[in-house]
Formats: structure tokens, sequence, C-alpha cells
DNA sequence: ACCTGTCAAGTCTGG
DNA sequence: CCAGACTTGACAGGT
């Protein structure tokens, strides 16, 4: 069996380079028009510059997935800025998916919690709608066929039932396009990792499971019940299960996440995986810390050793 | 150089 | 019905 470990978003390794730059909306409107554009363009630049060179430090650490962030380009969606930056950067983009497929990289994105699916507002449905589209706008000017848009449910207005089928009523509704990208998450407050299997079996398309979310709120559901479900999602898939792990800060189901990851928490889930499910998977590591957690958890497994054993820089077997 | 408040976007709770 | 919490990184503006 195995195991493949990777980080989110951002290298503190790399020091200031960031694919996150922003330009606010409220700078935006104090500049001229010929301003705005060049600072768009100017950050969008530096955003895809920061992005291929996180992506080349990814490759020489034998890092072989990563979650792309989710403020690429500034302003992309904003309803009064929409401006059209496919036209500037096409190239840019090709450039960034050649690395993207050359060395074989997972690639996925986490939209940002404002979007919600099963909102009962139809302006927030709306506004998600135009988000996730160019969530897959930028998947296929990378050309990055398997990118995956990595969701939650979202609220609970109206109850848990009701909630799910507006859900499930509104991802219906959305274009096939959005459809075959999103995978689930259980959440830490309100949808339980039995909730989204559920939901994810009905639509047909895989879950992550967060097992802090799921320290967070489980409903005392047992994971070792749910994990050979949950891996199963993934069977029509060309990408392994995926899993998040991260260690709670200040006390045990703090929701809030760790600098660092526990190597002894983290070996005992995997042992807990191994005796359940045997299959190949995917951990990506959510630590404040970053790309520095996950060498640090490397470090420490193979210090602890218990018959985990490394077969490149970040993927062990046992 | 360092610190602090603000930023497009949602949801939930509690007053 | 409204204010504040939740929570994250970037950045501008102040010291």
């Amino acid at each position: 069996m195995k195991v493949r470990l990777g980080y989110v978003a951002i290298a503190l390794n790399l020091g200031k380079v960031t694919s996150s730059s922003t330009v606010t909306y409220s700078r935006y409107l104090k500049m001229n028009d010929n301003e705005r554009l060049e600072k768009l363009k100017e950050v969008t630049y530096s955003n895809l510059q920061a992005l291929e060179e996180i992506l080349k430090y990814n490759i020489n650490h034998n890092i072989h997935f990563y979650r792309l962030t989710s403020h690429l380009i500034p302003l992309a969606t904003h309803p009064e800025v929409m401006w059209n930056y496919k036209q500037y950067f096409k190239k840019d983009f090709e450039h960034i998916g050649k690395i993207i497929k050359s060395s074989n990289m997972r690639f996925d994105c986490h939209p940002d919690q404002f979007n919600v699916i099963n909102s009962t507002k139809e302006s927030v449905v709306k506004s998600t709608l135009i988000n996730l589209n160019t969530a897959v706008d930028i998947f296929e000017l990378l050309d990055c066929k398997d990118g995956k848009m990595v969701m939650h449910i979202g609220g609970s207005q109206g109850g848990k039932e009701e909630s799910i089928k507006r859900f499930i009523d509104n991802f219906r509704s959305f274009p096939l396009r959005i459809q075959e990208r999103l995978i689930l998450e259980n959440d830490d407050k309100i949808f339980t990792a039995k909730d989204v299997l559920r939901i994810c079996n009905e639509i047909k398309i895989p879950m992550v499971l967060d097992i802090h979310h799921h320290h967070c709120k489980s409903d005392n559901e047992n994971i070792g019940d749910l994990i050979v479900d949950i891996f199963n999602t993934w069977d029509s898939e060309k990408l392994p299960p995926k899993v998040h792990f991260s260690t709670p800060k200040e006390f045990e189901n703090d929701r809030k996440h760790a600098d660092y990851i526990n190597p002894n928490d983290f070996i005992k889930f995997i042992g807990l995986v191994k005796s359940k499910v045997d299959k190949d998977f995917d951990v990506m590591i959510e630590a404040k810390k970053k790309d520095q957690a996950l060498f640090k958890l490397i470090e420490d497994l193979k210090m602890i050793n218990k018959g985990i054993k490394f077969i490149d820089d970040t993927t062990f077997e046992l």
C-alpha cells in the first residue's frame, strides 16, 4: 500500500513568493482606467510567475500533489470588474499546464467558503456558479483534465435533510463541467463523514475524508466503519482516494490547525486505514507551516519508522 | 522594520 | 434585525 503526501498552496521555504497577491476592489476603485488594467495584469503576472516557481519547487522535492490558491486571478469574478484575463495570459497558462502535466502532478483547488451550493439565497448560488465556472476555466486553460474542486455541503438552514436536498437539487442544476470536477469533504460543524458519504453515493462523486473535521464533528460515527465506502467513491476515478490530515492547535477537537503534524496521531490514522482497506491513497497535510510541516512530518516518520518505508521523498509504503 | 485594521463574497448565534 | 464570531493571507497606512 502506497501513501503519498502533499501540502496546501503556499511554499514557506520560498520566502515571499506568493501566488495569492490581490487587488482589492476598494483599491481598484481609486485607480483610473489605465492603472486598473495595468495593476490587474501586473498582479496576475506575478501570481503566475510565483505559481511556476512553486510548482518547480514541488517537482524538485518530489511532491506529487498540490492545492492551487483560489486567489490566482485578482477580481476575476467580481461582478463590477470581470476582466478578460484569459486574453492576456493564454500562453502563460499553457506553459504552466505543461509543467504540471510533465510532472504528472495531482492538482486540485478549494473554492472559498463564501461559495455555498446549497444556500437558500438565489444570489449566493448564482455567484457560486460563476466562481466555480471560473475555477473550471482555469483548469481548462492549464489543460488540467483531472483537476478537482473540493467543496463542503454548505449551510443547514431549514434543517439538515432539507439542506442536503437543496444541495443535490442545485448540484444537478449546475453544468456538467462543474459536476464532473466537484468532490465533497466532510466539514467541522454540520455535515459529518456519514452525511457526505451518503450524498456522494447519491450523486456519484468522490468523497474527500478530512479526519480533523471528523474529530470536530462526528456524531459518534466510527470512521473505521466508513473508510471502505469512502474510498470506494473513488472507484471509477483515475486518481487515488484523497484524505486531509491536520493536527488541532490548542486542544483536542480545536478547529484551528497547529503549526505542525503530530506524527504519532498520523501513524495511528494510517494504521487504522491499513486495517480496513488495501488501496493506495493521498494525504494532504493541512498545517500552518505548510511545506515545512510536510517535511518535518516526513523526518519524524523516518525516525519513528514503525514499518513505514519511504520509496521516494514524499511517498511511503507499508 | 514592525504593527494594525481592512478586505467582494456566507452562515450562525445571541442580544 | 443587527453586530460579532469564525478565520486567512495580503496589503496599505501608520508609527
